[in-house]
RNA sequence: GCGGACGUGGCGGAAUGGUAGACGCCGGGGACUUAAAAUCCCCUGAGCUUUGCUCGUGUGGGUUCGAGUCCCACCGUCCGCACCA
């Protein structure tokens, strides 16, 4: 080794080359040897890659690049999630295609990526906006569709009257478009949509089979599935002239209810509507209702009596009013509900408003009194009061009773209703891909035969005018139906890209021209061992993906249920933020940290000299400038150091702030190893014990550390390692030392660690293996013993391990530091815990003082 | 409102109920140097009457020989959901 400082410069790439020439991280599908497939969440190609992305991809690079030490196959794979709006936005904005602004920003991506070092098998790199990606999804769509689980249905859509768009939600902002600022209207359009809940209860149960998933994340997905038990159950009026149908989780509460309420879109309350104008007024007051959450929260609960009364099902001489109520949603359940005021909140609200009756019917331990007082609702548990035949019931034995006598009766029976909702998944939009389906006027909507696909989405589009360019298109529309040869229409709506995203790590593990995958390989490789991302996709993404691989389970395409055996979900990098209030508008003018100089607590605008304020650490924006762009902190420390700094510190789950400092620290570090593996001597003679104990404690330790995804920990060793060996004198110990080190932080940063081992090892250290170590090295010999006197540490002393109590407390008593605080009094009881801690607890008699 | 996570030095954070603060950053002192950078060494939770003692893991209680860790109550921060019957 001959160069002072390790130049990540000239080093980086020539080793990036030397992986790319020699296809070290090719996955192969015939491999013997135990597999591991290692998958992070593939990028939208935005054009630049952010450091959310450098830290979520090292993580995951070095759980490959460590299974690969320990004797796998591992498929680290790459590829982009490359349909979707940015593309027709950035058409629309510069003018440009949306297919080749896409390609563009893929190949500088993938560009940034490689300058990082990943260990990924660039040759299954895919991108779902290329007809060889698509074209597949477009047959497995087919599939699903003869297998009934895709349908077309009437939906309501945002539509941008100027744009002649479909908007998303959260591109209307006060009801206008948040490009035109129009006006958006709902339009009806007939949609396709996927039957997620068809596997409804398969998704929920199958949570509790994902034991490496983070609690957080099941619990999301647990909530956004929302199961409900309960009775639907039938009012009528006397004269039977309207016939309410009502969800309840609480049917052991139907002696307590007081009044009936539906939702303001519900048909009956459409139809009282047509005929007075007081319950059209109150519906029209009802929609005016606020969206935001703010709203939502603070809005009255506001009914209207229709005058209507409907009996109770089990007495007829109890007539319940029938309201319209603003808090009933009519797509959950039946849109009607029967309020219980004494035991719900919400109908507690509402009858107090309304001074409608409350009884209560669960004793809630201090009372049973019919009359309820009060304004909080009593939610708990309880036998049941007031309610002849359930009384004396607890609330799950009456809910059952209830639910059986209202089967007898045939006037309800007992039923689950979930929150989730089948799948919407059609675009109206062009950069996406398309649904392969042909309307025909004779023969209605006919598939696409296999052997026409894919369905490729035209090239030749202009974004000039608003509007689908697919629709408008000259030619690409115009088919001949597949069934009876007349002129037809192809189906202009685009997938919804979670569709993509849906099985792309099905297509990563096995890919032939002819089919989506080989259902062979695809066991070979499948489940993913360890998926990482962002917590954003908690809920759509992640559940989306495991619909898919059951929907395509279901077909019989592939065996495997569950997607992804262990999920991370990594935190985000954050930064501080630079600002000043603009004294005209009040309103604060951020500052990147290139502008800025720290100095002591504050900082200063480097332009004017004077003190800016330094605002919370937040993630990184570019509205709040606090960005660092990967590409300048490689050029600038080189990848290693970039990589170091993504896993030092911060535990890899909580969001990690990114500092200037810590960067520089990490850079340091980088040739402080240089410096050592320069030390390398293979002819250093001489045994260091304690040494080869440190080094094999420290292998172990950062293998179990990478295992359980604690980066943080395993630099932490690292470190300590490293200042072990600096201190230690030459031996073949020392030697051995630095060998350990160097393939220790192989993982970690890849290129210092090629580099110094083409110096003392054999081939690339990317092939070499994790260093093995020896059991009986890991057990110290020596234990320090905490001594303590009544719990507390009085001093500490090192013995030989596994002493015995007795000649551990001997030594002990000897020390002046016990002696003192034990006093001239017999122990009156030891505890000792072997090899780690002896606590002697005087007997109490009082010491004369 | 409901649900969840978290709270430890100046900062990021370690810590199977058993020596709190590993490791890193910042800061201080020193060595080397004409000088600087780089590098190396030492110190670095607070307080005190400093051979040592006391306090200290958001607050207040509790269990225990012993609590950052377990239990109860509260405070704060962040995240998710949102009138889901």
């Amino acid at each position: 080794m001959t160069s002072e400082r390790f130049d990540p410069s000239s080093a980086d790439p020539r080793w990036q080359a030397a992986w790319d020439e020699r296809q070290t991280f090719r996955a192969d599908d015939a491999s013997p040897r135990p597999r591991s497939y290692v998958l992070e969440m593939f990028p939208y190609p935005s054009g630049r890659i952010h450091i959310g992305h450098v830290r979520n991809y090292t993580m995951g690079d070095v759980l490959a690049r460590y299974k690969r030490m320990k004797g796998f196959e591992v498929l680290h794979p790459m590829g982009w999630d490359a349909f979707g709006m940015p593309a027709e936005n950035a058409a629309m904005e510069k003018g440009v295609h949306p297919g080749g602004w896409t390609r563009d920003n893929i190949a500088n991506m993938k560009a940034q990526l490689k300058r990082l070092g990943f260990a990924l098998d660039w040759s299954r790199e895919l991108a779902t906006c290329e007809p060889e990606y698509y074209g597949h999804e477009q047959a497995l769509f087919l599939a699903m569709y003869e297998a009934g689980l895709v349908y077309r249905k009437e939906s309501a859509v945002n539509w941008d009257p100027v744009d002649m768009t479909v908007l998303a939600n959260e591109q209307v902002i006060d009801g206008r478009g948040w490009r035109s600022g129009a006006l958006v209207e709902k339009r009806k359009l007939s949609q396709w949509f996927l039957k997620i809940t068809h596997f409804a209860e398969d998704l929920l149960g199958g949570l509790g089979e994902l034991k490496n998933w983070p609690d957080k994340v099941k619990l999301m997905q647990e909530n956004w599935i929302g199961k409900s038990q309960g009775l639907q159950i039938r009012f009528w009026s006397a004269d039977r002239s309207t016939e309410v149908e009502v969800f309840t989780t609480r049917p052991d509460t139907i002696f307590g209810a007081s009044f009936v309420a539906i939702a303001a879109d519900h048909p009956i309350a459409q139809r009282l509507a047509a005929g007075d104008p007081a319950v059209a007024a109150f519906i029209e007051e009802c929609r005016k209702g606020g969206t935001t959450a703010a709203e939502i929260e603070t809005q009255e609960k506001l009914g209207h009596d229709t005058g209507i009364r409907l009996k109770h099902p089990f007495d007829d001489g109890i007539a319940l009013p029938l309201y319209i109520a603003n808090f009933v949603l009519m797509d959950y359940g039946t849109g009607a509900v029967f309020g219980c005021p004494a035991h719900d909140q919400r109908d507690l609200d509402f009858a107090r408003k309304y001074a409608l009756p409350v009884t209560r019917v669960v004793a809630d331990g201090e009372t049973s009194a019919p009359v309820f007082e009060g304004d909080e609702a009593y939610t708990g548990p309880g036998a049941l009061v007031n309610s002849r035949f359930l009384d004396g019931m607890d609330v799950e034995a009456a809910k059952a009773e209830v639910i059986a006598r209202a089967e007898q009766g045939q006037w309800g029976r007992g039923t689950t209703v979930w929150r989730l909702r089948d799948w919407g998944v059609s675009r109206q939009r062009y950069w996406g891909t398309p649904i392969p389906f042909i309307h025909c006027d004779s023969c209605g909507v006919v598939p696409v035969p296999r052997d026409q696909l894919p369905v490729v989405l035209p090239e030749d589009v202009d974004f000039k005018t608003p509007g689908n360019p697919l629709l408008r298109h000259p030619t690409w529309k115009h088919v001949v139906c597949p069934s009876c040869g007349k002129p037809a229409e192809r189906e202009t709506d685009t997938l919804d890209t979670f569709a993509d995203s849906s099985w792309y790590f099905l297509r990563f593990a096995s890919q032939p021209a002819d089919r989506p995958f080989d259902p062979e390989v695809i066991a070979r490789w499948l489940p993913v061992e360890q998926y990482i991302g962002g917590i954003e996709h908690a809920i759509l993404h992640l559940l989306y993906a495991r619909f898919w691989t059951r929907a395509l389970n279901h077909i019989g395409l592939i065996d495997v249920k569950e997607p992804f055996a262990s999920l991370f979900t990594q935190g985000m990098v954050t930064h501080e933020t630079y600002s000043r209030i603009d004294p005209v508008n009040g309103a604060p003018v951020y500052f990147g940290p290139a502008e800025i100089e720290k100095r002591g607590d504050g900082a200063v605008l480097i332009s004017d000299g004077n003190p800016v304020e330094v605002g919370r650490v937040i993630k990184m924006s570019k509205s709040k400038k606090n960005v660092v762009d990967p590409d300048d902190i490689i050029a600038q420390y080189g990848a290693d150091a970039v990589r170091w700094f993504m896993l030092s510190d911060s535990p890899p789950e909580r969001d990690l702030p990114w500092s200037e400092a810590g960067i520089e620290g990490c850079a340091r570090f980088v040739q402080r190893l240089w410096r050592l593996f320069g030390q390398y001597d293979p002819a250093a003679s001489g045994e260091d014990k304690a040494l080869d104990r440190k080094r094999d404690q420290a292998v172990a330790a950062v293998a179990e550390d990478i295992e359980g995804l604690g980066f943080n920990k395993a630099v932490a060793r690292i470190y300590e390692l490293a200042s072990a060996v600096e201190k230690a004198a030459p031996s073949a110990s020392r030697s051995a030392a630095i060998r350990a080190l160097l393939l220790l932080v192989a993982p970690m940063m890849p290129h210092l660690a090629e580099e110094a081992w083409s110096g003392l090892g054999d081939g690339l250290i990317s092939d070499a293996a994790w260093p093995s170590v020896d059991p009986a090295l890991l057990v110290e010999d020596e234990v320090t013993i905490a001594i303590q006197v009544l719990g507390k540490v009085r001093d500490t002393i090192t013995v030989p391990k596994g002493q015995t109590q007795e000649a551990n407390l001997a030594i002990a008593m000897a020390s002046s530091k016990v002696t003192l605080h034990v006093g001239n009094v017999e122990p009156q009881r030891i505890i000792y815990v072997p090899d780690r801690l002896l606590n002697i607890i005087p007997g109490r008699v009082m010491k004369p003082s």
